[in-house]
DNA sequence: ATCATAACATACCGATCAGTATATAATGAT
DNA sequence: ATCATTATATACTGATCGGTATGTTATGAT
C-alpha cells in the first residue's frame, strides 16, 4: 500500500546511541546524527520523533543492554566475591581499552540532563535502582549460600557499590594511574565479607 | 594614561563560574555569560580570552576554592572519624539543599569535557589527586594520633574515599531517596577503621 | 493503469551560535 | 588642550543550530 522503510529502525537507533554515547546530548547536533545514521533529518523526525525523543530512546535501549550484562555477570557463576571482582575489573579494563573514553552513558546523562530535566532524573535514577536490586540479589545469594557473612545488611551493600562503581566510571574520564583504579577496587571489594 | 576597567574582573570571573557550574560549558552561550556577568562581550574577551579559556580561569577558580574547603574541613578538629562523617554528609545535604542540583564543578567537567579535551583530562584528574593527598593527610593524622588502625594503607583508602565521594555527588543528581544515600555514607565510612 | 500513501532527498526556515569590526567614551601623560 | 590608549556599547559576521516545507519516488490496493 506504501513505500517502505529503507532502513533498519533497531540499527538507527543503535547508532543514535552511540553517537549521544560519545558525544552526549547538547554537543550532538542533528547533522551529526544524520552522517552516523546513515539516513536523512527527515527519517529521523517521522521515525524517532524529536532529538530529545530519539536520546531518550537511545537511552532506554542502552540501559536495558546495560542491565541485562549485569544481570548476567553477577547472577551466574558459583562465588560472588569472584562475580562482583570481574564485573568492577571488567569495567575499568573496558574504560581503559575505549579510546573514546565514553564511560557510562547513564551516568553521563545523569551529569548532563538529570539536574535541568525530571524524566532524565527518573530516568536514570531507576536505572541506578535496578543495578542496586541485582547487586542486592547477587549479595543475598552470597550470604544463603554461607559464601558471604557481612556486617550490613544487603541493601545498603549492594547501594554503596553503585555509588563506588559511579564514582570509579567517573573517576575513569580523567584516565588515572592504574594503581589508583586497581587499589580503589581492592578497598571496595573489601565491603564485601 | 588609558580608561580603567569598569567592572571587577575577579567577581566577573566568579559570575562565571557559577554560570557554567549550572549550565556546563557547551549548554552555556555568550549571552548567557554576558547577562549573568552584567558585562558585554568585547569585555569578556578582552579579560578572559574566548569560551573557553574563560572556561577554564572559571574551573580553576572552583578548584581552588574547593580545595581549600576540603582541606579546612577534614585537617581541623580532633577526631578524624567525625570529620569524614561531617564533610561528607556536608556534601549531601548542601546537595539536597541546591535546587539548582548543580553537584560538583569538576566532576561535571571530568564527564563532559576530559574524555575530549586533555587540557582537562589533566586539570580534573589533578585536583582529584590533590583531594586524594588531603584525605590521605588526614587519615595520616589519625593514624598517628591512634584514632585509626586500618588494614589498608592510607594512600588507598584516600583514594578509595575519592572514589565514593564522586559516586556520591553524581547520584544525588538522581535525587535518590536519603536512606539510599545515608546508608550508603554509613557504609563508606566503616572503611575508615 | 491509476491512485492514495508514505518514505525519500533537497533545500529551506528563523533563531542562535561564537567571535569581531566599528565607533564612542573615558583616562592620564604630555 | 591634545593625544595615544583602552574600555565600552552596538551591531554585525558567517556558520551552524533544530526543525520543516516541498517535490519526487516507491509501493501496493484497486
Amino acid at each position: 500500500m506504501v513505500r517502505q522503510r529503507e532502513f533498519d529502525v533497531d540499527q538507527a537507533l543503535e547508532d543514535a546511541m552511540h553517537i549521544f554515547w560519545s558525544k552526549g546530548y547538547e554537543a550532538t547536533s542533528l547533522s551529526d546524527l544524520t552522517a552516523g545514521m546513515g539516513i536523512q533529518r527527515p527519517s529521523i523526525y517521522s521515525a524517532f520523533g524529536d532529538k530529545k525523543e530519539l536520546f531518550e530512546a537511545a537511552l532506554r535501549k542502552y540501559t536495558a543492554a546495560h542491565a541485562a550484562q549485569a544481570r548476567s555477570r553477577l547472577l551466574h557463576g558459583e562465588s560472588v566475591k569472584e562475580a562482583f571482582r570481574r564485573y568492577f575489573e571488567g569495567i575499568v579494563e573496558e574504560s581503559y581499552a575505549d579510546p573514546q573514553n565514553r564511560g557510562c552513558f547513564c551516568i553521563n546523562t545523569m551529569v548532563e540532563m538529570a539536574p535541568h530535566d525530571e524524566k532524565f532524573e527518573i530516568l536514570t535514577r531507576e536505572h541506578e535502582m535496578y543495578l542496586g536490586a541485582i547487586f542486592q540479589e547477587a549479595i543475598e545469594r552470597g550470604l544463603r549460600s554461607g559464601e558471604l557473612h557481612t556486617g550490613v545488611d544487603a541493601r545498603s551493600l549492594a547501594q554503596t557499590l553503585v555509588v563506588s562503581l559511579i564514582g570509579l566510571t567517573v573517576m575513569m574520564k580523567a584516565r588515572p594511574e592504574r594503581s589508583f583504579v586497581d587499589h580503589s577496587v581492592e578497598v571496595i571489594l573489601t565491603l564485601i565479607q
